[in-house]
This record gives structure tokens, sequence and C-alpha cells, in this order.
DNA sequence: ATTACTAGTAAGCGAGTAT
DNA sequence: TATACTCGCTTACTAGTAA
């Protein structure tokens, strides 16, 4: 993993232009940008090449330094996570595992109220049981995230017998796989995501519990 | 100046969604994603706190972080320096001080083969004069990206007595005021922008030598 | 001017552990 | 379970200076 302090400072030769060209830059030049000293710099500049993450000629003057194509892929991603932060936030991506649940997944998506209102409101007809995944238990953070945006909501319906609850929910994505999430408006947070789709994705996807997947939520319709 | 180490931590938080919501999440969870231990999570916390840049409350159990506005205003600004990266390549900011030239752009703007090519490319004409910039060394790099983009130009021409060379030019800001730089064909890297303006910009602008400007350069047209 | 080594000091780290 | 203190160890810092 990066040094942080690495990371500000090939921010800083990437402000100056470093990724596309070559630039002219002093060991004491740059320190005054980082606020260090001079041998600070130096040997920031020494551990970025040891890494391949710049490339230096030493002239008998000044160095040149452009950042290398493994530098700039470093920044990439750092610029991508704060997208993430500040632009992004129509899709919140998770981290889990696959579980089994009770298998009332099954019993829930079979029924009518309900298949008729994910026909048209999510655009699909859900494959008979629910892809259960939980999630990295710090990720219980991000749902939060979830109760701010507006949902698709699944209207509470009757039967003869009994009354089905209405849910909260979102389109959703496994893998390359279409579907939506569902959060029953009658419970507290949990760790567990409730995956609907109108495939049968253990099959399509060959997954297994236990199997890590990514799960992206889509928060705009 | 933030430390490097807290910016990342911070930019962890908010990736949890720690700016629009308390999150909930122990020292020994933070640890994992910062890759170091559960001591070190905590004295980053601790140090955010004592800075400002979180709120935290600490609970029997799990503490709740939330980034303050002042936290999220640093990250903010990390933000837009990666968008000046890797997005905003269509104009470039320098930060220089007024000096005086030696009179000779006066004549230079004054000649109407440049004249009416000013006002035919750039759409004004030009008041008499440019307004000398002079960009900080370090800059100067910056001038290197100049290089690679498609400039406005300004063709060369002849009068009975001599001939005036062609000259590359960008449109240009000082201030609030628009404008555009000319860099001569001929010539080699400067430390000074040439700005000019259809308004008389030290007086506009209040402007005497050594006065500090920023002047931000558009690449596309 | 530079870069970068050496050496002494300061800051950061994490194991152990109190609360 | 938590958080966060102490403390010995390691890393990072800068002044001085060689090349």
């Amino acid at each position: 993993m990066m040094k942080s302090y690495l990371l500000q400072t090939m921010k800083e030769l990437a402000l100056l232009g470093a990724i596309k060209n070559k630039i002219e830059i002093s060991s004491l030049e740059l320190s005054k940008k980082m606020k260090s000293s001079q041998q600070t710099s130096s040997r920031y500049l020494l551990e970025l090449d040891k890494k391949g993450m710049i490339t230096r000629e030493l002239g008998i003057k000044k160095q040149l330094i452009q950042i290398t194509s493994i530098g700039a892929e470093v920044l990439k991603e750092e610029f991508m996570q704060y997208q993430q932060i500040f632009e992004l936030t129509d899709k919140i991506q998770f981290t889990g595992r696959i579980i089994s649940g009770m298998g009332e997944g099954r019993y829930y998506t079979e029924q009518n109220g309900y298949v008729n209102q994910f026909k048209e409101k999510l655009g699909f007809v859900p494959y008979p049981g629910t892809l259960n995944v939980e999630i990295e238990h710090i990720e219980r953070n991000k749902l939060r995230l979830l109760k701010n945006h507006n949902a698709i909501i699944i209207e509470e319906f009757e039967t003869k017998n009994r009354t089905f609850g209405g849910v909260r929910s979102f389109h959703a994505k496994i893998g390359n796989v279409e579907g939506a999430i569902v959060l029953p408006l009658r419970s507290h947070y949990s760790n567990i995501l409730e995956f609907i789709s109108h495939h049968f994705l253990r099959e399509k996807l060959n997954l297994e519990d236990g199997d890590e997947v990514k799960v992206v939520i889509y928060l705009s319709e």
C-alpha cells in the first residue's frame, strides 16, 4: 500500500503537469510546495523512483521528473475514490458473501400482490426466491445512505389469509445481472441484502454460499 | 496543513458515508481499512476530533462518527485538485506577479496586422499594451502543457518596413476580466505571460507592479 | 546552483494492558 | 466486547555538509 506522504508528493507533481510531461523541479522547490525541507523532498523523490512511480533524469542542474503509468494509475485510483464521495452518489457499492436464507424468500416472491408490483415498478418478474448477501459489518454504515433516498415503494396488500407488508426497493446489480434489492419497511437495519432478479442467480453466476460478490445499488431511478 | 495520514483517514470515513451521516465504526474496523493497528486508528480519530474535522459520540459500545463541515471542506479541496489533474484539463491556472514590460507591448498591439486578427480570432480589439505577469518559477512546468494544445494562431504579416512574427494565443482571464495570453512563436520558454484585453487592466483591476494575480488559461476554444 | 549522505532528534507505530 | 494509555522500537525529519 502506498504511503500517504508519497501519494501527496505525486499529486503535487501531477498538478504541475508531470503525468503528461517531464517537469523540471528541484528538491528545494518541491519542498516549498510540500511545506517540508529540501532533504525530505529529496528522500520522497528517491522513494517514488525506487517504487517505479516516477522516472528521473538528473542533469547537472535540475532534475526532470515524469510520473510513470504505474504512478498515474495510483493517482487515478485515488481520484475515483473522491468521485465516489462527491460525484457518484447515485450508486453505492457493497461487498458481501452469499448466504442461505431460510427459504421464506421464495414464499414472498411468489405472492401475486408482490409479483404484479415488481413487474410494473421494477420491470421484471422475479425468479422465485431471494439471493441473500451478507455484507461486511463495516459496510452497514452505507445502508444509512439508502434511508435518505427515494426508494421504489412496493405497497402492502392483503390476501384473504393475511397482510403482506410494504417494501422499499432499489434497482441493483450483481456481477452483470440486473435486479433489485428489497428492504422490508418494517424491519431494523440488517446486514443482509435481499436481491431479486428475473434470473436464477445461483446458477447464472455459479454462486455458492460463502462466495464474495459485489452489489451495486442504484439510488436514482 | 493537514497531515497526509489524517487526510487518508477522513477519506475512508467519507467513503463509508460519514459526510452525510453518523457512521458506526470501531477503531479496530477502521484499522483494517487503513491497514494499521487498532491503536493507530484510535490515535488518528483522536487527532481528527481535536482538529475539529470529525465529531464523535462515544457510546458504551461503538462510536458514532461524522465528518464536520470543516472536514468536508478539506476533502472537497483535495477532490478539486484531483479534478484539476484528470478532468479540468481544459484550463490551467497560474499564479504570478505584475511586472512592467519595456513598453514594446504597446507597439505590437497597435499594429493593424495584429489588431485585425485579434478582433477576428479572439473577438476583441486589445487595449494598447500588454499586461505582463511573471509566474512563479516552478509553474513554468505548466507552460509545457500549453505547448501540446491547439492554440489560436495569429499569423505573421508584413508591413513595408518589417515582418511581424506569428503568435500562439489562448483565451484567458485575470480576475474576472476576459482576454487572452499571447505567446510569440519564435521564442523560448519564458517566465512571463503577456496578457491582452479590451480593457485597461491596471486601472480596471487597480493593479500595481508586484501585485499577485491569478491567470486562468483556457485550452479549448 | 544542485542532490543526497550522515547523524542526531522528533514523530509515528503497535504490543501490552488498564479501564 | 470497546477506547485509549504507556512504553520500547522503528520510521521520518531536518541541520550540516560532501560531492
